[in-house]
Formats: structure tokens, C-alpha cells, sequence
DNA sequence: AACCACTACTAAAACCTTTTAGTGCACTGT
DNA sequence: ACAGTGCACTAAAAGGTTTTAGTAGTGGTT
């Protein structure tokens, strides 16, 4: 391991002039170019690479730029959100690169709460100094307490809950509205309800938009169903089945469904039961998942800009790591309905063109 | 924050003694209970939580648990492979949670590699000691000079790459046989192909064997197109419109893509050619993902173990960091074809079965 | 000649933990 | 009485970096 001390004994300086030059801080003091370049020299030839820990041992975490990605309960059907929460928060690394020096992109970190459900295993991560930057997801309602208890060492954003720390969100209720009053729109008269077991703030958000429409269109709440199970595709499948399986003046001409991959498997199980989509039911989702749009029939949903949301979340949570920022920031983002062909007005009134 | 001085002030006793009661070494050294038994108290009453920077600084990271998942290129189609690989580290880690004492899962990291290409940043990792185990993910060719040439200070498992290091696989030209064998069994005799621009090694295998399977059966190399760009469902569904556009006779009755996501852009594009699956053309995928059995029709598809692999690379690393490993260690996984809705025999001579 | 300002550089402390090499004490056996 | 043994505990060093407070040397003003 190469340390200061090699590249100040080869460039005949000491360890001091090297600290300055290698992480170029400017204090109150002067190099000279000659130094300076003598310096340098003697790092690239020895192939120095800074020792973190002692790094950060010296000033607690605040100079080492890490910024950690904590999925709360990582569930099958969640952990395929985290690829778009990446893929924008190294977006918005990527666009910073110079700025903030990141050799590293992104350092997410998952923590396991299986048994316990809740993220009091956070405690361990943050009291450490591991990291600078917090960016959690998938809480669930539980952790509540918890992460609003939390004075924590470093910055935090949430994705996707309100909070007293930062946060990304979208309108949940918005989204739900859009999603139903879509479906009142074509005709719809019973209109089902499909949501996983344990639901999220976002997910709960989107339940309540479609019960304030139906309520608002006077129509009857349809049946809402529950997906059971970590797999949330074949949740709703089963879920779906049970639907399907009432009586044939009860069952709703189009479902809801609180996010894509539930309703994947509720179309799945419309079609395995002989019926077609959307003539005999429409189905609707959320999140605008990579497969939606190439799915068969192409999924009805409505478009979160999950990307985006992770990049600003990485934006402020460096805003704040910088002192750039100090209070906390909430934004909420804008969503909007994908019409495919998942979804069609009643009773095949009018086929959907291929 | 709380300092191992800090408990020994309390506990009326020495930084050494806290330091061999809290990290329950053995040593040489022995404590009475009663010492023991405050520290303990003193340590829970102030809420101690270890620093972990200078826990690393003392003895290069050796007995910090952490193992890193660095992602090579995180492309959105192969980001979508983590959470399988994830969840299969996560299950090895719950299942050793006594043993290895690990309140943290998993970290994983993602190395930004776009503009590089190459995993040269490793370096920037390996070197400060962060962590102590390392499962590398999605590599691509140009990067194998590099991994190989490799001489970490921690235990490595690549993960579907042939290495010096340690490695789960599958037989990569057995999966592409398998899927090729089944569509010439069915009955096809011109079988295309579609892989992604940036094919990884285990998908170049899988080429391999889609030839070697239509040379022993004296079959035309059906057409080979390439699926470009970042989303390989879109780069697909150009792909196999350009297969379409080619004169009938020519057009293949069945396809093999080298992996689920191309699979469903292609399905899309034959049928937005009015074109049924499997009737006019069968679709054979790769890696038996989530929404595969959910497709419609369900992806025939090769079952890759994905979480098994990952809980073994994982136990692998866990093994090579307590030293009860000390060779590098290679170890395939068996396959298996899923057969679903999407192959069937050419010219829609036997309906499929609803 | 005394003082100041400025440049270029450095010694040493601090960050918190782990581990080696002890110390002091109370017994035991001769 | 004295070495030997085992127990319970501790002082101090080490690990690599950053940062404060300082030194030495030079040139320029009063």
C-alpha cells in the first residue's frame, strides 16, 4: 500500500505538501509549481490511491462523498424499482463528475429487515459515519415512527414518503384519480381494485384517488381484491382469479390495479380465464415499468418519472452534503397517463385498432 | 459520539478492556464478569456504536463485514438482473446472520463505467480497503485484461464470467443449445437470431450454441441481427422489424434472443405486424425472468438459478474471507428449459392450446 | 537596523480502534 | 521465603490522513 509518506520521501518533500497537493485544498498556504509537479509525479508513478478509512477517521465522513441507497424491505416485485432509482441517481452522478470528484458512483446499500420489518438496523449504518448521504425507499407505513424519529449524522432524502427530512414523492392520490377517472371516462361503471398486502404511503395514496373518483362519479366502490405474497405478479393473478370467479353480474368491466406488475398478473389471469382484454375487462397500472409498453396488450398506466425523482433526490442529498442546502426540501413530481391498449371502453363497444 | 473512552470512564476501566469485551475476542486475555458485565451496561446505556473508519484504519478492513457488488455496466436491460442477484446474497447473509454477525445485508456498489467502459475505477476501490469481499457483475470482454490481470487484497467471485478468480456460471452454449435444440425439434428450419450490441460473454456462449446445435442439424444459419442501444426491448423490436421486413420465404419461423428483455421487444414487433406467436413465429428467450411466465403468450424460455448463484457466490466470499477457503473456486449452475406458450411447431400446424 | 509581509514549506497533534507486551496481585508448591 | 503460575487488567504504539500553528528565508519599507 502506497501512503503520503512514500510520495514524500520519492519527491523529497513531506507528508504535509503532499496532503495539500494531492487533495488540492487550498488553506493559507503556497505551493510551488516545481513541488506541486514533483508531487504529482511521484503519486502517478507509485499509483497512490488515499486510504479511506483514515480518511475519514480524520474528519468524520464529511469530506468522503458516498452516498447510500437503503431499500427498506427488499420485496421481489419492489427490488425492479431499484434499477430506475440507480440508473437516475447515477445520471445525476455521472452530470456532476467533475463537480464532485466521484470515482464512485453510486454506493447503495441494502439493509435486510426481514424479521424485524422495520429499519431500526438503519441506527447502525448511520451512527458509524459510514457514508454522507442517506437515500431510503420502500419504507413501509411501520418504519414511520422510526425514520421520523431519526436525527441523523448526515443528510437523508426519502423516496417516494413524505417526511420530515427531504424528500421525492408524486401525488398519489393524483395518480390514482388519473388511473380511475380514465377508466369513468370510457364508460366504466365497476371498476375493480387491485393492491398488495402490504402497501405503501405511495400505494395508500393512489387506493384513496380511487375511491375519492368513484365516490365524486357516484358510482359503487367495485370489488377490491388483495394481492398476497412477496411475488406480486402472482399475487394478483390469484387475486384476479378470485375476482374473476364471482358471480358474472358482479364482476367489474375494468380494474385498477396500484402498480404494473400486479396488474401483469391480472391480465394474465383474465386472459388464462378466456376472457379478452380490454373488451371484456380493461386493466390499468402505475409506474410505467420498462415491460408495460411491451406487453400484450400494452399496458394503460400512468408514467412516473422514477428516474428523474432518483437524480434530484441525489441532487439535493449533494446540495446538502455541500452546505449548499440546509433545510429540508420536499419536491413533488408530475405524472402523467400512458394511454395503451390495455384499456377500452365497455363491453367491446368499440374494438381497440391494431 | 460515543468512544470506547467514553464506556471505560463509566465502567471505571480501561480503553483495552472495552475494546475486548465489546469486539469478544478472545485474545490472551481474560475479563471477569463483573468488568464485563459493566462495560456492557455502560456501552448499551450510551448507545455505543463502533467507528468504523478507524476499526478499518487499525487492521485493513479484515474484520469488517462487508461484501460489494460492483456492476460493470449498468445498462437498464442487465440493471434488472441485480435484483435477482441481490436477493440471492441477501437470502445467503439471512441465513448466516448468527455466524457472521452481519447486522448490515449486503452493500452493493454500483462503478460507473460509461464512459470508460472498463472497470478500471476498481482500482480506486480495491486499493483503499473498503470493503472485504468483492462480486462482480456484467462484465463485458474489454474488461477481462483488466479483472484478470487483477491482484486484489480481497476474496473476488465474477459472476457469469470464466475467471482466475473465483466464479458462479451456467453453461452458457448449453443454454443456447437448449433453446435452439427445442425449436428444432419442433419442427423449425429457419431459426433467427437477435443479441444485443454489447453482448456479454455468457451471451456470446449462447450464440455458440444456437450454431452449433444448427450445424449438426444441417440447418441454415438462420438471419443473425443485432438488438442496439441501451434498451434491449426497443433495440429488439427494431431488430426483428427488420427481420420482418425481409421477403417471406426468407423470414425465419421461429427466433432465439439471447435474453427475456430482447424476447418481449420482439414479440411486440411481430405482433404489431399482425403476425401471431407461435403460429407464424416462435419466440425463445434467456433467464427466465419475472414477467416471463406472465407474457402473453408466457415466454418459452431457458430457467437461469440467478438467486442460487448469487447465495452461492456470496457464501463463496464469505468462506474466502474467514479463510476457510483459500483457491479460487468455479462452480456451474444447471439449466433448464421452461416451456411456455410462446414456441410452438412451424406453420401454426398444431394450434397451441388456450 | 528594525520591522513587516510574503512565500514555501513542515512538525506534530488529532481522529478511534486494536493488539502487543506488559504489570501487579494472589495463590501454590517447595 | 521464594520461584512459579494463573488471573485480571492496562499502557502505549500503530494505522494514514488532515489541519493547525509554526519556521525559515527573502525582499521591501520606514
Amino acid at each position: 500500500m502506497v501512503r503520503l509518506v512514500d510520495i514524500a520521501k520519492r519527491a523529497n518533500t513531506s507528508v504535509t505538501t503532499v496532503s495539500i497537493v494531492l487533495g488540492n485544498r487550498p488553506y493559507n498556504v503556497m505551493i510551488s509549481d516545481a513541488t506541486r509537479q514533483a508531487v504529482l509525479q511521484a503519486a502517478q508513478e507509485l499509483g497512490y490511491a488515499p486510504d479511506m478509512a483514515a480518511r475519514r477517521l480524520r474528519h468524520h465522513g464529511s469530506d468522503h462523498r458516498t452516498i447510500v441507497l437503503a431499500i427498506a424491505h427488499p420485496i421481489d416485485g419492489r427490488l425492479s424499482l431499484i434499477s430506475r432509482i440507480v440508473a437516475g441517481a447515477q445520471r445525476q452522478l455521472h452530470a456532476m463528475r467533475e463537480e464532485v470528484q466521484a470515482s464512485i458512483g453510486v454506493i447503495q446499500l441494502i439493509v435486510e429487515t426481514y424479521e424485524l420489518g422495520q429499519l431500526q438496523q438503519l441506527r447502525g449504518l448511520i451512527e458509524p459515519y459510514w457514508f454522507n448521504g442517506l437515500l431510503i425507499t420502500n419504507t413501509s407505513p411501520e418504519d414511520d415512527e422510526y425514520v421520523e424519529g431519526l436525527t441523523p449524522s448526515v443528510p437523508i432524502v426519502l423516496f417516494q414518503r413524505e417526511t420530515r427530512h427531504s424528500s421525492v414523492t408524486t401525488d398519489g392520490e393524483h395518480v390514482g384519480r388519473l388511473a380511475t377517472q380514465h377508466l369513468v371516462d370510457l364508460g366504466h361503471r365497476r371498476i375493480g381494485l387491485i393492491y398488495p398486502d402490504a402497501a405503501s404511503q405511495a400505494q395508500e395514496q393512489r387506493i384513496r384517488g380511487y375511491h375519492n373518483v368513484l365516490q365524486q362519479a357516484g358510482l359503487p366502490l367495485g370489488p377490491e381484491v388483495v394481492a398476497l405474497g412477496r411475488n406480486w405478479a402472482e399475487g394478483a393473478y390469484m387475486a384476479m382469479q378470485r375476482v374473476l370467479s364471482s358471480i358474472a353480474s358482479e364482476r367489474p368491466t375494468a380494474v385498477f390495479t396500484t402498480n404494473d406488475l400486479l396488474a401483469i398478473g391480472a391480465m394474465r389471469a383474465i386472459r388464462d380465464w378466456g376472457l379478452r382484454i380490454p373488451e371484456h375487462i380493461a386493466v390499468v397500472g402505475c409506474d410505467d415499468a420498462e415491460f408495460a409498453a411491451y406487453h400484450d396488450p400494452p399496458l394503460t398506466t400512468v408514467h412516473l418519472p422514477i428516474e428523474d425523482m432518483a437524480a434530484r433526490a441525489t441532487l439535493m442529498l449533494l446540495d446538502m452534503i455541500r452546505q449548499r442546502a440546509r433545510v429540508p426540501m420536499q419536491e413533488s413530481f408530475p405524472v402523467h397517463l400512458v394511454i395503451r391498449r390495455s384499456s377500452g371502453p365497455p363491453n367491446g363497444a368499440e374494438e381497440p385498432t391494431l
